[in-house]
This record gives C-alpha cells, structure tokens and sequence, in this order.
DNA sequence: TAAAAATACTCCATAGGTATTTTAT
DNA sequence: ATAAAATACCTATGGAGTATTTTTA
C-alpha cells in the first residue's frame, strides 16, 4: 500500500466540478473559493500526469481521461461517505463485543442474541467464546460474562468508561435477562 | 457531495496499521515515523467519533466497529488505486477526442478504427460525430477531420500543442490512412 | 461587458519529525 | 530491559484566501 498519495480534497474538487460544470459553482457547493478549487484540479491532475477537465473560461469538458476517472472516483466518494456514515457514532452504541465461555454463550446467548437484535438491529454484536482468561483491555472486550465466583479470579478491573453495553440496556425495558448473570465487566 | 473530508493519509496510515498490526511496522512501510501514524490513526478516530483499534503499547486489536470500517475502506483504497493507474499515462498516449462528420465518420472511420484498435489496444477513442462547428478547444477535441475546403471555413487553428494522436500515428507505420484527409488538426 | 478560470502573493494551520514519557511483556 | 505507543514541542510546508490578470461568450 504505498502508491496511494493525500488526495481527498482533489477529488471532491475534481467531482464537484465535473457535475457542477464550474469550478465556481463547485467551490461554492463546497464552501470555499474558486481558486482552490483550481489549484486541487490542477494539483489532481499534475500528480496522475494526466488533464481531466478541458477548460476554458466559460466551460468545463471533461477528457477521454477524465470522464474514465470520474466514472470511477464519484462512486468511490460515495462509497468512503457511506462507510463513514456506517461507522460515525451518531452518540449511540454502535457495536459491542462479548466474551464469555462457550458454554454461557451456548445456552443464554444463542437464545437471547436473536431477540435482541430484533429490537436493536442497528447494534452490531461480536461474540467471543472462549474459556481461556481474557484480558478485556488488551482485546477490546466491551462485556465479559462470567459465572459465578470466577469474578474473583486473577482477572483485573478497571474502570474505563460507561459499557456502551449498558448503556443499551438502560436506554429501555430490559432486552436480555443479563442483568441477573454475574458478569465481570467493564464499566 | 458535502461529507467528504480529507482523510486519505489517515485511511492509509490506519489499513496499513491493521494489516501490519503495529504502528511501528506500519510507518515503517509507509516511510514516516510511528509519530505520525499514531496521530493519523487518532485523527480519524477522532473524526469519526469511533475507537477504530484497541491499543496498548505491545497490541493492535480490531473493534468492531474497526472491523467493519477495515473491510471497506480496504477495498476503497485498492480501487482508488486502480482508478489512478489507470489514468496515470506512462508518457505514452491513453485517448484521443475525434471530431468528425456523420458522413466522414461512418464511411472511413468506422472502417478503420477497429483495425488502429487492434495495434494500439490501450489507446482509447472517442469518436464525436457532428455536423455542426465545433469549437475544438472548449470541447477538448484532440484530432478534427473535415472534407476539403471546409478547413477554409470560419473555424479558428491554433497551435496549442502536439497532437497525442499525430504522436500516435508518428511513433510507427501509419495505422490508419488519414494522413491524405484534410484535416482541422491542433497540432 | 460580465463572469469565470488562472495566478501571484501572503499568511496561517497543521502535518510531521525529534525527543521524551509511559507502558507492557 | 526492550520495544512500542502516546505525547509535548517545534518547524516548515503547503493549502487557502485576497486581489489581480486573462480570457471568452
């Protein structure tokens, strides 16, 4: 991965401009001045040693080049926004991950996840199952559900921050009976 | 096309993290310093409201949201890349904009361009038929050919700079006999 | 003549490097 | 004890704006 150079703004620019048809209409949909967008267009097209738009002063064309590129680019643009917008915490929970042993997951788990997706299917659940010790901070472990006195065990506490997990769990009427399972978590 | 913010060396910096599984590796692949592709990896983090990776000092782990964003955006990068080699000319002619008649185009052109493709694959054509005056310059049109003494017509020559097509046609045996037709050529 | 692109010039934000601190194995 | 990530600090690059010039419809 190392011929891919900083180009995002040249792009937008570059997109921008061809369904604007105008480097002055493109600068302000993107909120800046012409002349940046000129010079993100030109810089663009100097790194891939190629024209894409052939102007003048009152109109854009784009190239053989250009229209290939731009075909290509504007779908990759949507695609980044949507991975974005996938992933941008809109201040909710997003995703958790869960590390219990295989046979808690088995028996609760694969009974109440279901129903709970159902009423939050926007959460994404990462499951581990795994009855080797776990560290929670080194592998990222949101919940780890435990039975019984095994919260007593050499496993470390620490307190990071509120479980995103319980968080959902608070928001509404209890999804999972988790509440009465005796879990080492993070909170 | 507003969303978009400049996050092309944080992308980089944050896939080549994952697939290296360090920051250290990965700056030393990328050839910048673990410095920077901490701060990048935080920037985007920060971005986008997200922890992308669960890090201690001796660890890189995936979250889930990390995941997610990993299978995407890894994917967006590669056709990033392709977008650009396609387009990036290795000092030789990629396309060419040909403005002829209806007539003049169907008769020799469609005859002759199959075989010029057939020598010169990666050379893409555009072949623009028209019977009105076209401006070549604002439309970007590479190569105009036009029957007999239309070349004495009101259409403005200028020399802006050698053709990629005349290149084209120089760098061999003459692939297509167009050589005899008058043309309005920028050259 | 009006409007758009290119450009010269300046300024400032910020990305990146160096050196240091913290942390984990 | 070693190696990696985070961080503080500094510097320089280059991106963006303003104002001007050029061009074209």
């Amino acid at each position: 991965m190392l011929s891919v150079f900083n180009q995002l703004p040249e792009l937008s620019a570059f997109v921008e401009s061809v369904e604007c048809h105008s480097f002055s209409a493109a600068a302000r949909s993107l909120n800046t001045t012409p002349s940046a967008i000129s010079k993100r267009v030109a810089k663009l097209e100097d790194r891939l040693g190629v024209r894409l738009l052939q102007r003048t002063t009152r109109s854009l064309n784009l190239t053989v080049e250009g229209t290939a590129y731009y075909d290509r680019v504007s779908r990759l643009l949507r695609e980044l926004n949507e991975a974005n917008d996938l992933v941008i915490s809109g201040g909710k929970p997003r995703g958790i991950t869960i590390s219990t042993s295989l046979d808690f997951g088995q028996w609760l788990l694969v009974q109440s996840i279901p129903e709970f997706l159902a009423q939050y299917p926007e959460i994404q659940i990462d499951l581990r199952l795994s009855d080797r010790l776990v560290d929670l901070v080194v592998e990222g472990i949101d919940v780890a559900i435990r039975l019984g006195d095994l919260e007593d065990s050499s496993l470390i506490r620490k307190h990071l921050e509120r479980s995103e997990f319980e968080l959902a769990l608070g928001c509404d009427t209890e999804p999972l009976q988790l509440n009465k399972s005796s879990g080492t978590t993070q909170s």
